[in-house]
DNA sequence: ATCTATTAATAAAG
DNA sequence: TCTTTATTAATAGAT
């Protein structure tokens, strides 16, 4: 649809790129809302140059279709395998974590830098509230952890605590008591991990 | 660019409008594929039909079109107004909280209810279950286990071994290969509590 | 789903 | 980036 048929692949010309961007952002924008409004269905749609400049549009709001599409997905995993529903909570954990963390970071960028117009008494309140809620997030995920390992971690010491009891009554030197230490080496690097997140998720800063 | 021309407004006979999302739908998507191809964009297209069914197209990932769009839009944010950042992480961390809410309420449920009623020989097939789904995610970190684990893991490996033969010996029904496996759990345990889940295939949007 | 007349998008040029 | 225009591509309506 243009003077010449072109063939769908990188255009390597910079300019033309560019200008081509331009013409079928915007055609593909106008077609997504003409669709929205067509059919009433709901549309994000996130576009980013290869110069990382943003363009979207969104029918009812970006935040809206992209949580309607996480639920969707997280329902359709469900689904689809029971088995790694596990796995799916696993990585949710992780994933907030992880946003957790950088959180902290600019958290602390913000607290560090950013509050010129505030008061002594309004800082000391908003990192209170911001303390307080973290504290709520890190209480909340370490119980997630903690229930999910409680529950695997005592049928597998049922079993173990049988095998040791089993290798105590027939070894020669080793009592079990030493086995049952040794043996618990897993559980302590349980806790270890477990108790990572502990880690003060952000310092109150000094005046610099 | 039909045999007439139309207005752009919710199509009200029901049946042509899901003609017209079918059609229109698949040229969005290849648009928008094109579009990423020839001009090297990244693209995340999330449409919904009135209907609630999902279709979605993205250059690279979902997962990753949705977090740099956040990201963006959260500098954005930062840039435009510094005075509301405050509000902005307070924001974050409530949404944070309300995340971690209810995947604990999931987790609990998925892991109370489900672990009941089950008998042993069950709960022993959902364990091997969710070994085999995580088996990935062990290898990975396995690499990162110290040598100091590494040799006490060992030297318990000899002991128990040892334990396990003399068991076998005298043992009514398990034979060596069973003991073994059971002794083996509590090193799977470990590497399981120590693996860090991989990238979420979806992540939960803090904000748009 | 397939066909095709017609409109819409756009490639190339200015 | 905007306009123009020849041409291709998308699709509305019909089957």
């Amino acid at each position: 649809m243009g003077r010449g048929k072109i063939v769908i692949q990188r255009i390597n010309d910079s300019t033309s790129r560019q200008v081509t961007f331009s013409k079928r952002r915007k055609g593909l924008i106008k077609k997504a809302k003409e669709l929205a409004i067509l059919c009433d269905a709901e549309i994000g749609l996130i576009i980013f140059s290869n110069t990382d400049k943003l363009y979207d549009f969104a029918s009812s709001s970006m935040k809206s279709a992209i949580e309607r599409f996480n639920k969707t997905k997280m329902e359709q995993q469900q689904l689809s395998n029971p088995a790694s529903e596990v796995k799916f909570w696993q990585t949710e954990v992780t994933t907030l974590r992880q946003e957790l963390h950088s959180l902290q970071d600019n958290h602390r960028q913000l607290m560090g830098q950013q509050l010129n117009g505030l008061s002594v008494k309004e800082l000391i309140t908003i990192e209170s509230q911001l303390e307080m809620s973290l504290r709520g997030i890190r209480m909340k995920k370490e119980q997630i952890l903690t229930n999910e390992i409680k529950e695997q971690t005592r049928k597998r010491n049922i079993i173990h605590h049988e095998n040791l009891a089993y290798a105590a009554s027939s070894t020669n030197g080793m009592g079990l008591r030493e086995l049952e230490d040794a043996a618990d080496e897993s559980h302590a690097q349980v806790r270890l991990q477990l108790s990572q997140p502990e880690q003060p998720l952000y310092k109150i800063p000094s005046k610099s």
